[in-house]
DNA sequence: ATTGAAAGCAAGTAACTACTTGCATTCAGC
DNA sequence: GCTGAATGCAAGTAGTTACTTGCTTTCAAT
């Protein structure tokens, strides 16, 4: 792997720990294994080279997809939801962080927002095909249930470690969960269907513990 | 006001804006109107100043109260859910600030982190009581459900300025929609309100007569 | 009028930070 | 063997940061 290369990838791993103020250009060196000074050489200045992690991250975006036409929603959907929030939960740590710098470097926040935003446009084109082809009830209000869908991906994602018992336990089984509500929402889980039968062998799994 | 009480609102301001490392002992003595020194002869440290800052936050917390016995759930659920809205609201910036200094500051997310951890324990008190009562589905998923509610307005509060077009609009009617999804996603939306029943739940429809 | 606590002020310290400069080393291509 | 580009290394610069020290001012209670 070439110099370049070697200080982006040691800069992601920097900030994601310590944030931009914290992330200095003597312990991105250090974690790259390159000189210091080759990093001014590669880069001109600290906050190019944050441009360009940035940019080379926003490149690399895996934005899991949704059928065109809907088959079996609970299936399609938890495959869907457990890619996307993998992607999240690998990411947390810079999300929290770009977020936390919001007010001061406005741009890291919105490239971090761009994977769930067009997973919250596929989400809401999903849906609204259920909903024309009648598996979902007409009256439901699909963009209020997206935005919380999404908004519980997010959750989920930078807030887990903080209150594992305020989520869905366990970790593995949420994608599922998350999605038999969301369907429930949108009136797409009929009586005809298979409740999914985890959510009643984990009655007992409280998530509120005080 | 006293010097004390100065520094510290100030301190908080300062915070929310900057971050723990922006917010340097200059920068929150102007801000307070006081002189630097005086900050350190009143706190002894800048540790030890946010310490005490996270410590007046917690103390100030006003959670709202949703009633033993439940009554008219959509109204009274979103009369709570405005309530904590706004305040998660107001405190935007701080929130994000403390969960991007997860790693090197985790109490302050913590610190955070109780309003909403005491209103997902209203919350799935309130629900599961519906449950009892038969006012809601006894086979809905109540814990991921109000977990992906408080991520709800987790994620508006904190997300809502970057991604406007993300979240239900207008603003001030997010509550009323978020509750609304919720009520339907645990099978609590009778035939009084604004959205028909479920066309498909056919066996278990508790519908509360208006 | 005196006192004493709280606050301001000017100056300084030691550490750190982004960034620069000058020079030595390595090493692949000719 | 020579060249030139990439990299390492040592040192330095200028600015910032948390925190300290010594001294003066203010002002209310006695």
């Amino acid at each position: 792997m070439d110099t370049r290369e070697r200080i982006l990838q040691a800069a992601a791993r920097v900030y994601a720990q310590h944030g931009f103020r914290g992330a200095t250009t003597r312990l991105i060196a250090i974690e790259a294994g390159v000189n210091e000074v080759s990093l001014f050489r590669t880069f001109g200045s600290k906050a190019a080279l944050f441009e360009a992690m940035m940019q080379s991250h926003a490149a690399s975006l895996p934005v899991p997809t949704l059928p065109d036409v809907p088959g079996d929603a609970q299936s399609e959907l938890t495959a869907w939801c457990a890619a996307l929030l993998a992607h999240m939960r690998q990411w947390r740590s810079i999300i929290r962080k770009s977020f936390g710098e919001l007010e001061e470097r406005p741009e890291a926040a919105t490239v971090m927002c761009e994977g769930p935003n067009c997973a919250a446009t596929a989400l809401a084109a999903y849906a609204t095909r259920l909903q024309t082809e009648g598996l979902a009830d007409e009256t439901a209000d699909i963009p209020t249930a997206v935005s919380m869908f999404i908004s519980s991906m997010f959750g989920d994602a930078i807030s887990r470690d903080v209150l594992p018992h305020a989520f869905p336990q366990p970790e593995e089984d949420a994608p599922a969960k998350y999605v038999s509500v969301f369907l429930r929402a949108v009136g797409a889980l009929g009586a005809g269907d298979a409740a999914p039968p985890r959510i009643m062998d984990d009655a007992n799994d409280h998530r509120v513990t005080a």
